[in-house]
RNA sequence: GGCGACGUAGCUCAGUUGGUGAGAGCGCUCGACUCAUAAUCGAGAGGUCGACAGUUCGAAUCUGUCCGUCGCUACCA
């Protein structure tokens, strides 16, 4: 590469790897998996590589009406429903191999206080104040009632059970006061209106600002810009930023009486600052995110499913700009959906499979192969069990798994120790050549962050080699020259291990298991082997999958698991 | 209803601001090879780019209508 990478970290662009944060409140599925959390891992890994600073942070989202919802129906606590799904969390992504600077959540008391700081000064800045509305008030509870905790009759439909935000049965989004008969879901009694303060963040104010920030925005993604550009030219509404719920963040102000909270929309985003300022702290360099939040030179990259886009491209932007001195988003390349046979992916629904189902299914790296070829950053991707284990046997077992062993097999055979690499050819030269640009390539689209196209670089470049092999003919070779052999196996051992470079921030297990022969991958470039390091008879990489076996399996009832 | 997206080879998908004969991977057919997890390499077949109309010298790409699929619609985040 022209410019070799920086190794001291204190050299590159701090690039800030934000993604979204998981709700505490179910299981997460490969949809969720190939919309953020694989994206994020892949380009983070990328980027540590070519010597920029990442950090990467995420955590668990631990508050709002669905985990309280979900805790009554299980006569529980909601902490109790989020110390579980933290700790799924936590086991899926160690498993996964997502490389986290740190995995926190939002029931920090750091979260906590950063979400109060900005509070503070969005309401000393005006963008916040405080309006009154009628609201349903259970007074056999004596509360008000989030729109969820609100049951009655659709009156599009005349579904019985709708609930207050929308009817589960013809799925239209409700008002709670048009529900008819409405009951409390938590007494049962008929709810009053009444009268309620609440805090409201003035979007408003930066309905303009906002516009022109997405007007300057160069290579985000098209769905990203369309759909966040329509909400600012349909005009941005205020938004309640509180709730009355005794689960969430407490307000810095008393002035609103009990039973109120920050409510989750307001202070999950938040989590991306308050975890940079957490990891910070762990490093005992409580300054240090400030290198990722105000130096202008500093990248910030949101990956998040596009559900989640007006939170990134609207809401959190306006609260920035209202905070001020803080970096905006640089990129938001929210990906699509993943669908299973069509349907959107979902747990609750019983669509698709969560990560624990899938890797029980596949192993890691197998798993993360098929679901980055096949990332939805364009459109939406169907996927099923069937695909992905295609994926694995006929392109990555086949291509790489395969190239790998058959090298490593006949330098072992032949060799037993990487060979010098003096005595190569033109020829010889061309196909490192051929490696070396696949990994410039590949950096131009991971930056795009085109990543389903960098991983087909990757593979391109491992076809190649084998397209070498298959003309040179080193098992030919062996017998009748067997000098020239020796050349040729280190020359296709070399670009082994440049395509090893290139596929590592997919497959970081493999990558690993290949330290002991090639070396860890360091640094985003092809290092020559170690001459004269021994190498062992190989084990394969990949196991293939046992597609019939997962076909019948496949046929069984899929359980759903949970609300999402 | 409103907004947005999508509908391109058997399957999963690419196709920057409209312009050499429409692409990739996999599958399929034929051939080569046999070191390698029956893997690899080469060649080839296969699509009137959802339908219709329009703009243009020229459209998969722009406009309109229609058909189909999906998402969002601000208290799921």
């Amino acid at each position: 590469m022209a410019d070799p990478p920086a190794t001291d970290r204190r050299v590159g662009t701090a690039v800030l790897v934000a993604v979204a944060w998981p709700y505490a409140s179910g299981s997460r599925h490969l949809g969720h998996l190939a919309g953020a959390y694989l994206p994020a891992d892949i380009f983070a890994r990328h980027q540590r590589l070519v010597g920029n600073r990442v950090l990467m942070v995420s955590g668990s989202d631990v508050h709002g009406t669905p985990i309280t919802v979900r805790a009554d129906a299980e006569g529980v606590a909601p902490a109790d429903i989020v110390d579980r799904y933290h700790a799924e969390f936590v086991a899926d992504w160690q498993r996964l191999g997502i490389s986290w600077d740190l995995y926190t959540s939002t029931g920090t008391e750091n979260h906590a206080a950063v979400t109060q700081d900005l509070f503070l000064r969005l309401l000393a800045n005006g963008h916040i104040d405080r309006r009154s509305s009628d609201q349903y008030f259970d007074a056999a509870a004596e509360r008000f009632l989030p729109d969820r905790y609100i049951e009655g009759t659709c009156p599009h439909c005349g579904y019985v059970e709708a609930r207050g935000d929308q009817c589960e049965d013809c799925g239209r989004t409700l008002d709670p006061e048009e529900l008819v008969d409405p009951r409390s879901k938590i007494s049962g009694s008929m709810p009053e209106l009444r009268s309620t303060e609440h805090f409201y963040l003035r979007l408003s104010d930066f309905t303009e600002e906002l516009g022109k920030w997405l007007d300057s925005r160069e290579g985000w993604r098209r769905h990203v810009l369309n759909f966040s550009k329509g909400w600012v030219d349909e005009g941005l509404k205020d938004r309640a930023i509180t709730r009355d719920l005794d689960w969430g963040i407490e307000l810095p102000v008393d002035d609103l009486g009990p039973g109120k909270r920050i409510y989750v929309w307001f202070e999950a985003v938040i989590g991306y600052l308050s975890a940079a300022k957490e990891w910070a702290q762990i490093q005992g360099d409580p300054e240090a995110w400030r290198d990722w939040w105000e130096d202008p030179e500093a990248r910030a990259v949101y990956f998040i499913g596009k559900d989640n886009i007006p939170f990134h491209t609207i809401i959190w932007p306006g609260m920035l700009l209202g905070y001020g001195g803080l970096n905006l988003p640089d990129d938001v390349p929210a990906n699509q959906y993943v669908t299973f046979k069509g349907g959107k992916a979902s747990a609750s629904r019983g669509v698709g499979l969560t990560i624990g189902e899938g890797l029980g299914l596949f192993e890691a790296d197998s798993m993360r192969y098929a679901l980055a070829a096949a990332l939805p950053e364009q459109s939406d991707t169907d996927l099923s069990v069937e695909e992905i284990g295609r994926r694995i046997n006929e392109e990555l077992v086949a291509t790489w798994g395969n190239l790998v062993n058959r090298v490593l097999s006949m330098v072992h055979k032949n060799c037993g120790v990487v060979p010098s690499p003096e005595g190569r050819t033109d020829g010889d030269l061309a196909v490192l050549e051929s490696v070396d640009a696949a990994l410039v390539r590949s950096t131009e689209q991971v930056e795009r962050v085109e990543l389903r196209a960098a991983l087909r670089t990757g593979m391109d470049a491992a076809a190649e080699v084998n397209a070498y092999l298959n003309t040179t003919e080193p098992w030919k070779l062996v017998k009748s020259d067997a000098e020239r052999a020796r050349v040729v196996l280190g020359t296709a051992l070399a670009a082994v291990a440049g395509v090893r470079v290139a596929l590592s921030p997919y497959l970081p297990f493999s990558t690993a298991a290949l330290d002991d022969v090639l070396g860890p991958v360091k640094s985003w470039e092809r290092l020559e082997p170690v001459v004269g390091a021994p190498v062992p008879k190989p084990i394969p990489l990949f196991a293939k999958v046992d597609l019939e076996a997962l076909l019948s399996g496949d046929d069984r009832e899929e359980e759903g698991v949970d609300t999402e």
